[in-house]
DNA sequence: GCGATCAGCT
DNA sequence: CACAGCTGATCGC
């Protein structure tokens, strides 16, 4: 499931092997820096595979840049900020403030205000959030105090297609981003080569010459922008066409390269293989000259079919770098062809009891369209989303979703909207906009981890207001704790990083643990 | 005015 | 708790 068609794409002019040459001339790593990870990582024989980190082809890879932020005492860790007293901390590199405390951050900005402890909301009186929603569909003018037009936006009120953009995806950026650290942390980087993964936010990233975005979420792919300059930008054809479509990044830093084929970038055999986490999503495998094998997931939903992929059946992987978003045991999920049926039971036997009602789907920028095709499908209706989704979905050249997409918000009762706006009072509005046509509203709010408590999926209950019901749905694209054992214990790597919850000191301890528990019983190795 | 980044919130 | 943002605000240019 969530594959979606690569096309024929417009950006992959490029050949690839551009920029093949881009290990800088650069020290070998620093004895000090060690194997540069951290002694808490799980490793398989200890050592084994670790000393060559740094060796072969790659050994010029820069000790400036892996030699500052290598272990997880950079990053911010609310425990840790308890213990140390929580100075303010200065940057290696001189000057910079760590991301650490509040109050550190507050300098960070220079926001003296927040710092003296005055509230922003006691200076701006700023318009309800729900203003600003309700403009954003045409249903209330600025400055109007009407309650708001009946009919939904023309295209030609729309604001042009960056605008829209911004406008569907956040502030001025697309998006904020929590804080981070602005030195890149050592888990974005790969030993021994010069590439860093979804490492946008921390400009130009020293001993760097190839980035790579697993895939087009504003928390992977922050930072990035039209002026961006630090080198060129490896990810699938769909990802680079949202990059450029959506961020404006100049497309001569763009470089493209299709699933399941081994492209050849500074010496290093990289393959992108379909992650199962939202369209364009990749894991991606390093195979260096040495020998060595690292597997980064990016986001992804571990899968059986994933245990299939040729370069993971059997083959030895030395370090794997791991999606851990759920990486405890309270989180359990249905399969997504679970979520899907029970989704569309859920809508059929609404309609039976109420004819007239609006179902919608609320969704990211990208990810969840499995939700809406299977309700399209079952319910025989096409799916209208707004001119700034149908951009995005457009380009996916997913022609069975592509098909499905309508313009005209009165053509069908399928709707898909942001899912910020899966609240009572929006809803509300939102079916009122249409007049008599529809009676009630029925929203899904896919996600993962209200499930936490739930065991089955008949165990759900919506929650209603009016004429408003809002179903939370444990779609996940991200892998369950089980889905998480089982593809480790398959993989069975000398090494695991975790990419996610790494902030606290005892989220990582817990899940090195899982590790450690998982890969202790040699014997089921697949991949001796 | 525009873009980047932050706090607070969901 | 955490996902993947959203929103308003400030700051530098």
């Amino acid at each position: 499931m969530g594959a979606s068609e690569n096309g024929d794409d417009d950006l992959d002019s490029i050949s690839d092997d551009r920029h093949s040459d881009c290990v800088p001339g650069s020290p070998r790593l620093d004895r000090e820096d060690e194997d540069g990870f951290p002694s808490e990582v799980v490793g398989g024989g200890r050592g084994e595979g670790i000393e060559s980190f740094g060796e072969g082809d790659g050994g010029s890879f820069a000790s400036s840049f892996y030699g500052s932020g290598t272990d997880w005492s950079r990053l911010r860790s609310s425990s840790e900020e308890e213990g140390d007293g929580s100075g303010v901390i200065l940057d290696d590199d001189g000057g910079g403030l760590r991301s650490g405390t509040a109050s550190e951050k507050k300098l960070k900005q220079g926001n003296l205000l927040q710092l003296w402890g005055v509230k922003m909301k006691e200076i701006g009186a700023g318009e309800p959030r729900q203003a600003n929603l309700l403009q954003m569909w045409g249903l209330k003018r600025k400055g109007a105090g009407d309650g708001g037009c009946e009919v939904a936006p023309l295209e030609s009120e729309l604001p042009p297609a960056k605008k829209r953009w911004r406008r569907l995806n956040g502030g001025s950026n697309g998006g904020a981003v929590v804080a981070q650290p602005r030195v890149c942390p050592f888990y974005k980087k790969i030993p021994g080569t010069p590439f860093t993964v979804d490492a946008f936010r921390y400009g130009c990233v020293e001993g760097c010459s190839a980035y790579f975005l697993t895939h087009f979420h504003a928390d992977h792919y922050g930072g990035l922008s039209k002026k961006w300059s630090h080198g060129p930008i490896y990810c699938t054809p769909l990802t680079a066409r949202l990059v450029r479509m959506c961020l404006y990044v100049d497309p001569l830093f763009i470089r493209p390269l299709e699933l399941n084929e081994e492209h050849i970038i500074g010496g290093v055999r990289v393959t992108l293989l379909e992650a199962n986490h939202c369209p364009g999503a990749a894991l991606i495998h390093f195979r260096l000259s040495n020998g060595q094998c690292y597997l980064h997931t990016g986001d992804f939903r571990a899968s059986k079919p994933m245990q299939a992929y040729p370069l993971l059946a059997n083959q030895r992987v030395d370090v794997l770098y791991l999606d851990t978003t759920y990486c405890n045991p309270r989180y359990k999920f249905p399969s997504k062809e679970d979520v899907l049926s029970y989704v569309v039971r859920v809508s059929n036997d609404f309609l039976k009891k109420w004819p007239k009602t609006l179902i919608v789907v609320g969704a990211y920028s990208i990810g969840k369209e499995c939700v809406y095709l299977a309700l399209s499908k079952a319910l025989g209706v096409k799916i209208h989303a707004d001119a700034s989704r149908r951009r995005i979905l457009q380009s996916f050249n997913w022609s069975e979703l592509s098909e499905r997409i309508s313009s005209n918000p009165k053509d069908t009762n399928l709707h898909v909207l942001p899912i910020s706006s899966l609240r009572f009072e929006i809803l509300d509005s939102y079916l009122k906009s249409y007049g008599n046509q529809y009676t009630d509203v029925l929203a899904f709010r896919p996600t993962g981890w209200t499930y936490s408590e739930r065991t089955q999926l008949s165990l759900i209950k919506p929650i209603s207001k009016g004429k408003v019901t809002i179903y939370g749905v444990p779609y996940s694209e991200h892998s369950s704790f089980t889905e998480l054992r089982e593809f480790v214990q398959f993989l069975r790597p000398s090494k695991i990083i975790p990419t996610v919850n790494v902030g606290n000191a005892s989220t990582r301890d817990k899940m090195q643990s899982y590790f450690q528990e998982w890969l202790k019983d040699k014997s089921m190795s697949h991949n001796s």
